[in-house]
DNA sequence: CTTATTTTGCAACCACGTTTCATTTTATCA
DNA sequence: TGATAAAATGAAACGTGGTTGCAAAATAAG
């Protein structure tokens, strides 16, 4: 689908509505179609997302492409790692904190042991340390282990 | 190097020093060679370790079987997963407040971004949370990233 | 010392992370 | 709009790690 397809009214209207365009232009990245997509899970779901999870968001692309989209993200100050506990590296959209090397994550995360996602959860505050038995304190990551929301009312309901 | 080449007067002196051979026992485990090498290292550093930090300190033993100890550790309740934050997975040894099934962590762990290592901090306690936002609470870990007193020492003493 | 049970080591497979390189696509500028 | 330089993609390929099944070996029990 190329955009000179299209007349350029809508074009304009596509440039203004688009959030996916600003955060690539924002971070002086290219517009492709795998970082539109990829962009856009992120926006929709709210929550830390794997590799795993956006190929199959998005009809198993490239894995090597995938791969460095979100090496990329990550380097531009995109999105950061998203550390739950498991051994499944997740990322999550930045926020206006973080930059292209240091990255504020200043939440803890929830990890639901019965659906695997990974929320943020805001309203929780890391504990501020700045030194333990010598231990020079860089930055603190709170992980969560439970059961979330929405699979707690699932689970209510169905018993 | 069969046991009954010893004289028994060693073997019952062996018997009553070895706390590797009491931590199977205790753990109902037979004693095998791999078993005891991977004891003792855990019983040596007290950091956490992972399956192929155990290779290399073991000289590369067949790590099929090294993946399978440390399940069985970690099923009998001798060892649990140290989350640092890293997408390696590591182990620990686990306190006497650990069971079968239900491993109890209270402590965070320090991950240094130096040397890679990562250290159990038993004087920094963790939030007791039991519901946000709706989430359930079952288990919180606190991973601390930054430069461990070793790597902090070597960096002020070097440069 | 024999036997039942457990553990080991090997083969084999899959998922994931990562690099290299030729090809394609994008943004830029005339 | 069309040519060009720079960047991104997709394929191939490799290494590591996790995992299972099965036959051989080791262990504990009698």
């Amino acid at each position: 689908m190329r955009s000179s397809e299209k007349p350029e009214v809508l074009l304009h209207l596509e440039e203004m509505l688009s959030p996916v365009r600003q955060l690539l232009k924002a971070h002086s990245l290219r517009r492709t179609a795998i970082r539109e997509q990829v962009l856009n899970v992120f926006l929709q779901r709210k929550e830390a997302v794997s590799q795993s999870d956006l190929e199959q968001a998005l009809g198993h692309p490239d894995r090597i492409t995938l791969y460095r989209t979100l090496r990329t993200f990550e380097e531009k100050g995109l999105v950061h790692r998203a550390i739950d506990g498991t051994d499944k590296l997740k990322f999550a959209l930045c926020s206006s904190g973080c930059s292209h090397h240091k990255h504020q994550d200043q939440h803890a995360h929830g990890h639901c042991e019965h659906c695997g996602r990974t929320i943020c959860m805001e309203g929780v505050w890391l504990p501020e340390l700045q030194s333990v038995d010598g231990f020079q304190v860089k930055s603190t990551f709170l992980i969560v282990q439970g059961v979330c929301s929405d699979c707690g009312k699932r689970i209510a309901t169905k018993k």
